[in-house]
DNA sequence: GACTTTATTTTGACGCTGTCAGGATCGGCG
DNA sequence: CGCCGATCCTGACAGCGTCAAAATAAAGTC
């Protein structure tokens, strides 16, 4: 299998990211360590400095990964140009939860965490590709530009306050009533929510 | 004065809580340190284990003190009873939107953060009591009790997520257009925002 | 092929953290 | 007055992130 422990890694950079991604779903962001990180990926606890400058850089890079796992959820749930834009947006709304859910501490770092570098360009740019999808499917929805002023952007901003306070508060497990639905009825109960104010 | 340094504090407890919160919002969730909030009430680092147990039991505390803040943030803008329960829940929405924005940290605590336990019955008193006011609002505006059965709830769930959704994002700075906005303009463009969604 | 340069990883150290055990001091009650 | 429980301190421990310096591998140069 080539694992002969050699000293040079080869994809370290990758691997630390694997790692870092494992160690987040299962220590959450307060329980994340780098140097678990290093154990994990069978490394010592300084070798991540060179590849990630430091713990921040290391999530940084987590972060932009965080938003590529949401486009990719609403990829695969996407019904495509065929279908309507206010279908396509309960699908983005879908995914959205799904990501909240489903990688909740990878959601947690993207969105409420101030250990990544938001400033940074490539993550700030991911994290603006991930919005602008939503607000174009607002925009086609409503026959009108979602950018533009400030006043252009609200109901943007309200569908997207819609589902990441359901994504949010659902992750936190404070909306037990609808967790506790079975998955259609679940599914069915957020597409009306979406429907109704997003 | 009298502060002459006595030996026993007096009432250290709610010192170390004033300290934690003043700690809290300064270094943010994520910077929070234990040892930092006993030097800033001029403690040893190992006093606040005989009122909080440890960490995790000043942070519960902090996290019951931090609902408390939002149910006072609405008592300060409720109309009262004699407006109509859509106006009211406007205000709680505002009221909601403060306590993220000007209490960030402490907002994150309570919502976004694994660290106080979640499960401790008068954090979850209070955390429900805060909830609850909100529901109370949606049931009246509606003309329908806002419990019982789960599709019962998700009327006030709907209104709970647009509200949270807009105070999380604001205080994440993912809103830019929003939060630029002149204060009148900006309250004018939540309150719409919340008529039309919640 | 030998030599040098560069990239990658390790080792060891530092100060910081939370928690625990044990000792010091105080307030109040017998 | 003596004692006891509540309160607070001191000192220790392991784990943490980061830095400097050494070690090793790989790539480039002659």
């Amino acid at each position: 299998m080539t694992e002969a422990k050699r000293y040079h890694h080869g994809d370290l950079r990758a691997a630390l990211l694997d790692a870092a991604e494992a160690e987040l779903a299962e220590a959450g962001v307060e329980g994340f360590s780098l140097r678990k990180v290093a154990r994990r990926a069978g490394v010592s606890h300084a070798a991540p400095a060179h590849h990630f400058r430091d713990a921040r850089g290391l999530l940084t890079a987590l972060a932009e990964r965080g938003y590529a796992r949401l486009v990719a959820l609403h990829d695969a749930r996407d019904p495509g140009d065929g279908a309507g834009a206010a279908e396509r947006l309960e699908a983005y709304g879908l995914a959205y939860v799904d990501f909240a859910l489903r990688h909740t501490a990878l959601f947690r770092l993207c969105f409420a965490s101030a250990l990544p570098d938001h400033g940074d360009p490539a993550l700030s740019a991911t994290a603006a590709a991930a919005f602008e999808r939503l607000a174009r499917l607002v925009g086609d929805r409503d026959g009108r530009p979602p950018f533009g002023d400030a006043a252009a952007m609200v109901p943007a901003y309200r569908a997207w306050a819609v589902v990441h306070g359901m994504a949010d508060l659902l992750a936190a497990g404070r909306m037990r009533a609808l967790a506790e639905m079975p998955a259609p009825e679940r599914e069915a109960a957020l597409r009306g929510m979406i429907r109704a104010a997003a």
